[in-house]
DNA sequence: TGTACATCAGTGAACGCGCGTTCACTGATGTAC
DNA sequence: TGTACATCAGTGAACGCGCGTTCACTGATGTAC
């Protein structure tokens, strides 16, 4: 009928209702038709946007864990003791939780279709940032000396595994409400 | 052409590929043909054995699930210490990742398709099993007072974020290698 | 300011494809007498 | 042991459906002169 009500953001708004429904029932659980009707378009608009589904999918994941990724290196930057820099990183995990619990749903549960497509460098990839970030606390002494990468699986289990019982509701209240307790049990877990 | 080669176990056949390629990607990415051709059969056939692909899906979810539930209320019955539970759950995961990789990928990414459609009852719940032991042991005295779920989530995440890690080729030794290892961190993670 | 044209984000209808599922059938095996 | 029949796990072809995607089109906005 009436046409073009010239980009009131739709791509942002694209964005927004993709990365709901995905979240909520995976990529493949939402179709092209639901994404448009969400948004009040049709699907055909959508690709004005974007080349596929399949890249819409990609650039939402891919943008938010490089956001982590960049977030992580942040704090690794500091010239912060560990301790602080764990504190650090906990609150921003369940800050993210919090701000834009879509966006931490979707990276979570998508790191199984999106992770093995993501670069291993520190720059992007979040893992690598938290590992050698871990690593140079190890090298000057600030961390018992051990596997690296064991302890960063350690240490990102008892982050994310709170935020994953947040999720299905065995946990009431949101995860941040915990960050000074995971932050310890994090700095206790590592510290033998 | 020729029929009916009898039943040489065709429903395990299926079980068995169809849970290699839904743990390989997902069961919305594996569809009934690769199924039916990975087990040499037509895909007519899967429907002598399961009422549909959602209902085998479920099937070999639920199954591996309770089956970890009812592990870990076998070692929450046993009369020992916390801290010798806290080691032989750890290896009861790590053995069951080294014993059957599809069935332990398939149940951890799988949890998110399947979870909200378990019972919370600890018969067949795995995680309400594993709360029912850490509130047992913190009734015990044998674990700080706190929140049983937040310590549920806390070790949860020890034993399987190393897990994940092997999935993505992130630590090169099987998680049973570090059962140890994990199982202190949980013990000084909660001890505190 | 007015006119001509380019651009661009939309529409809406249609498309081919692969999906899960169905069904009439076949033939080997088990059972009764 | 031989014959008649029931059962049941397969085949293979077909199905309808919803999916992602395409495309000719429209009309509002921006730009040049």
């Amino acid at each position: 009928m009436s046409a073009a009500p010239r980009a009131a953001d739709t791509r942002g708004r694209i964005e927004a209702a993709a990365l709901k429904l995905f979240a909520e029932r995976g990529v493949e659980g939402a179709s092209t038709r639901e994404i448009a009707r969400a948004v009040g378009v049709t699907e055909g608009a959508l690709y004005r946007h974007f080349a596929s589904k399949e890249e819409l999918a990609r650039a939402l994941f891919h943008d938010r864990y490089a956001r982590f990724a960049r977030a992580i290196r942040e704090i690794g930057a500091e010239p912060e003791p560990f301790a602080r820099k764990v504190e650090r990183l906990v609150a921003m995990f369940y800050a993210a939780f919090d701000d834009d619990p879509d966006g931490f749903v979707y990276v979570l549960i998508g790191q199984h279709d999106h992770l093995r497509a993501v670069a291993p460098d520190p720059e992007t990839n979040a893992v690598a940032a938290l590992a050698a970030l871990f690593a140079d606390a190890m090298g000057r002494g600030e961390l018992p000396p051990g596997d690296v990468d064991l302890q960063t699986a350690l240490a990102l289990g008892l982050v994310l595994q709170p935020a994953v019982f947040r999720i299905y509701g065995r946990l009431q209240a949101a995860p941040s409400a915990h960050a000074g307790a995971v932050a310890a049990a994090v700095l206790r877990a590592l510290g033998g």
